[in-house]
DNA sequence: GAATACATGTAAAATGTTACATGATTTT
DNA sequence: AAAATCATGTAACATTTTACATGTATTC
């Protein structure tokens, strides 16, 4: 999947593995990331299948960048799966949940302790999208004509925020019943 | 990650690798899930480490039963990862949404007709777990003196139920901003 | 002086998926 | 007669993570 990703951004513009990097951090990172070095490691492959041809950009007093390009063969395999829907929903993997489902043993204070410490970080989440990354995307759909792409990334961005909405209610709500429990 | 899945379930009752497979598709599937091969090679691996121990129950007419029992070791190792609260948030993969983000180019009534599927699917999801999901456990609270299990087991229902709701108003918001360019 | 950013990558390990294999019994 | 369920597992493959390796330039 990631190889989709990967053509995506080189659909926009040619970029090399650490330049993708920084791309996803501040762009699909809510709702997909990877490591550089599987980015790399994605890259090396995808040109091996022809999705992409790369060259040697020397630097003085920097490495060497290696910058990819999509071939034709890799906008047709990008289109392909953009054409294709989606026919499932994929399965979710929460760790705090597998936690919790088998926590009943466990001292109701070291169970809110955790519920707590995870409120903060989706709470700091929230606030992320509602700020830095909503001005990213509002910056960039006044700087440029691609209106219809911005609105989508847009809708990306309020998938986020909707989610960590979401997280916090349910953390808030099953606070409040381990809290009950100690009465 | 799996194996603390599968020690949670063992520190309960003793089952073989096809009972876990089954227990996990009636109860973690929202939020955490395995194949059946991954289960076999992931029980033997902790039995290598002397997690859990296994005997063969001989069946007439069936296969014979390879039934795994938790180690103190075992009920240690797991007992060491549910103390230890969880310091992160886990990053998600939303294929729909990395899907969407590249889908600019695509005519709109090719992404309405994916998110439109999505909402059916989600819709599907979300009735599963306000109906069987909800009355699985509360039979089960009713059979049995774990109130506090089956209190964290709503929980995790109740977050499968409000991730449905989030991802349909999310879907509802999308169509609706996909249909405006039609205009 | 230490840490971070720039930029590349390899190797090994862990995790997860798909395909294959077996064979009796039960249901459609 | 075909398909599904019960029950086990192996092998191959794909994906992802972690650790290692290098070296300059800039910032704290």
């Amino acid at each position: 999947m990631l190889k989709y990703a990967l053509l995506g951004f080189l659909n926009y513009l040619s970029a090399s593995g650490y330049d993708l990097k920084q791309l996803m951090d501040v762009s699909t990172s809510n709702f997909w990331h990877a490591k550089q070095s599987q980015i790399y490691t994605t890259l090396k492959k995808l040109e091996g299948e022809g999705m992409v041809v790369s060259h040697v950009e020397p630097q003085e007093s920097r490495p060497n960048r290696r910058v990819y390009q999509i071939t034709e063969a890799g906008q047709a395999h990008l289109r392909e799966w953009l054409d294709q829907p989606l026919m499932v929903i994929e399965p979710r993997k929460e760790t705090l949940l597998l936690k919790l489902f088998f926590s009943a043993q466990l001292d109701p204070q070291a169970i809110l302790t955790q519920l707590r410490l995870q409120r903060n970080l989706h709470q700091a989440d929230l606030e992320k999208y509602q700020t830095a990354t909503r001005d990213v995307i509002s910056q960039f759909a006044a700087s440029t004509d691609m209106a219809d792409d911005a609105q989508l990334w847009e809708a990306a961005r309020r998938f986020g925020e909707l989610y960590e909405e979401m997280f916090i209610r349910w953390l808030d709500e099953t606070i409040a019943l381990v809290e009950g429990w100690e009465a």
